[in-house]
DNA sequence: AATGAATGAGAGTTCATTCAT
DNA sequence: TATGAATGAACTCTCATTCAT
């Protein structure tokens, strides 16, 4: 999969003012990733993220309005660019099944990517929280698997079970599973994707078909 | 299934200062879940928790020396009153399919228990993080789920693909499928525990037989 | 010098109940004077204090009000033990020089016998406090030292200059010089008591006849 | 003596924010200095030495890492002013009793003028402690000290007993009739200084020839 | 827009002391 | 009298945020 269009390639205003905003902005963006990948959400300081980036504290409120803020811009940028894939995948038309091994591949490879930069070193000790996509992006991606699999269901390719349970059963295999596979060394997104491709289609056919 | 099963009875030792600790023990306890549901894990202060009991401040650390251990304490509480229900499934031996089906059940019916304790008032427009059973006693469950396929695979009752796959897909189903359950009006425990069996038992019995 | 005279012996009433209070009292004093020793006045809390007694928490307070007062008794119970010395060492009437060799003696040898109990394990990187006696009994010693030196200028075998400053100079030079000489390995308290000596004997010796 | 030549007279950079950083820095330096003369440095909290600033909590964060550090500079601070008068007297070289009689008399000055800003209401009770400059820059004016008896001996000026026991009574003698000085009214500088030197001199002269 | 020192609320934690048992 | 858990004021220190420069 082409990891070109994984990456966030916003458009550059022409003004050298303006360049400098949408930089500062990114590199923020890029602090934050690598600081809540390494210390955690919780551990993290907006110092901890302005530091990395060279900038001065307050310039950080010129463009966050919070740690928070920039926690969900963070969420937002991953699903951004994660979501496209998604929906191309479902353009190309090929079936639902086709679209599940495709996303899966797709995710899974993300995640390996991002990993290399992320999860580096986790403090020990500390309760370990995942966090979990309750983001407006986040749901965004949530709510794309749904549609996805509610399609499916429209059209007779798939199950007629309840979607919402669908789309929660799938996403939280491909995440728990994801999260194995990033634990074990080399990692195995092929043998990851198979298992849980196998699992989410396998299991999603066998499921009743009225549950409306 | 007997709720009261499920309800920590520690012995009550005799003396009214015993009785007194014990009390204070579990108050914070109470608290803690109470707290961490409303707050979530990293908004949670222990403060906040202590308040709740109406206790002194400083009481708190009689019974815990952190926010982190009375987190883990609250974990292997949780853990510790689920574990034996899953071994006495086990050990019942009415084999894998009847062990998920009661699993699923009796983890569905725990988790709309401690809910009335638990997700109250969470405070929108804070990233809500979900808390991950990476603690010890959490590990157990899924340790014990883990084993429970393992053991199915050996008698060939069930699918021989990578156990710790099969365990991590099946809780992440559990777990998540539980989770949207919980935000339904009413709270409708045998419709998604029926969903979640069949889409755990279908999806382990499609995976491929040659992973070991 | 006899050690036995240097050590506390309270006498001990007959009833059993006053022998355990009594010897309360003295466990709780030498925990103290070894918690001292070991942490500064300022690190050292009474829960210190209490645990190496075996005692309870709220038993201390049954014998003293207070660290600050437990602390003084301690200071009282040192000069209470030194001064009878110096006492004696007047009621012999050797004449000043020998009184002060005799003291200086003692007090050295007293030190380097109190140092092996003591000023172990001082927490390096913090401020040293040297413990200086201001302490009602402290005085006492001063106080004593100051008479002698008076009563030395009354009979003619002393100098006439100021005898809180020559109290204060002989009180300084045997402590500081009594410190050097604990930092020495191995502890020579003949040498460091010859120097304290003549240094004293001949600083006082010089000293302008006419001060008041 | 020109006292003048005591006061710290740091550059003051041109910009605003510059010249604010260092009076800061100078307003808590004093307020510490005020509050260790006050309360003792064991009693004295940072809470004590900001709120005297009217600078907020969080700022004496800014300039100093913990309350050790505040006394390492405070004691700095004297030091750094006084060790550049011994050692613009020992350079005069008008030979070791000059020095000495110099050195008493800039001690006891200085001390009748840091006085004025510190040991003012000390509260009654508390155990009095001590503060011994046991940091690295007061440790450089018991070198210094020491360096000029160990020169006096080389030339033979002065005796030849061992100078650290030497440096030690002298720098005790100074110490502690100046602090008998500070507690008379009116201060008398002049009386102790000859006090002090001579008990200093002739008690050095006294000593006996051979210990090296 | 960038800076970075100042702010101050609030976190975790300690500990001298009290008091019911 | 001994106990030891409860208390709560006070402490050190952090850090998101503000604001003068």
């Amino acid at each position: 999969m082409p990891q070109a269009a994984l990456t966030a390639v916003p458009d550059l205003p022409s003004g050298k003012r303006e360049q400098t905003k949408v930089a500062n902005r990114q590199a923020i963006l890029d602090a934050a990733r690598a600081v809540f990948g390494e210390l955690g959400y919780e551990a993290a300081t907006v110092r901890d993220i302005i530091r990395r980036t060279g900038l001065a504290a307050g310039t950080f409120y010129n463009y966050y309005r919070s740690k928070e803020e920039v926690f969900a811009a963070l969420a937002d940028d991953g699903a951004r660019r994660f979501n496209p894939i998604l929906k191309g995948l479902r353009a190309q038309g090929h079936g639902f099944e086709s679209f599940v091994r495709l996303a899966i591949g797709a995710y899974f490879g993300f995640l390996a990517d991002e990993h290399r930069n992320w999860v580096a070193r986790r403090p020990a000790g500390e309760p370990h929280l995942h966090v979990q996509g309750e983001t407006p992006e986040m749901a965004a991606v949530f709510a794309e698997v749904r549609d996805a699999l509610a399609e499916a269901v429209a059209e007779r390719t798939g199950p007629m079970a309840d979607p919402d349970y669908m789309a929660a059963a799938c996403i939280a295999i491909a995440r728990d599973v994801g999260d194995k596979m990033l634990e074990r060394r080399p990692i195995d997104t092929a043998g990851a994707a198979a298992f849980a491709t196998s699992m989410i289609l396998t299991g999603l056919k066998g499921l009743p078909k009225a549950q409306a």
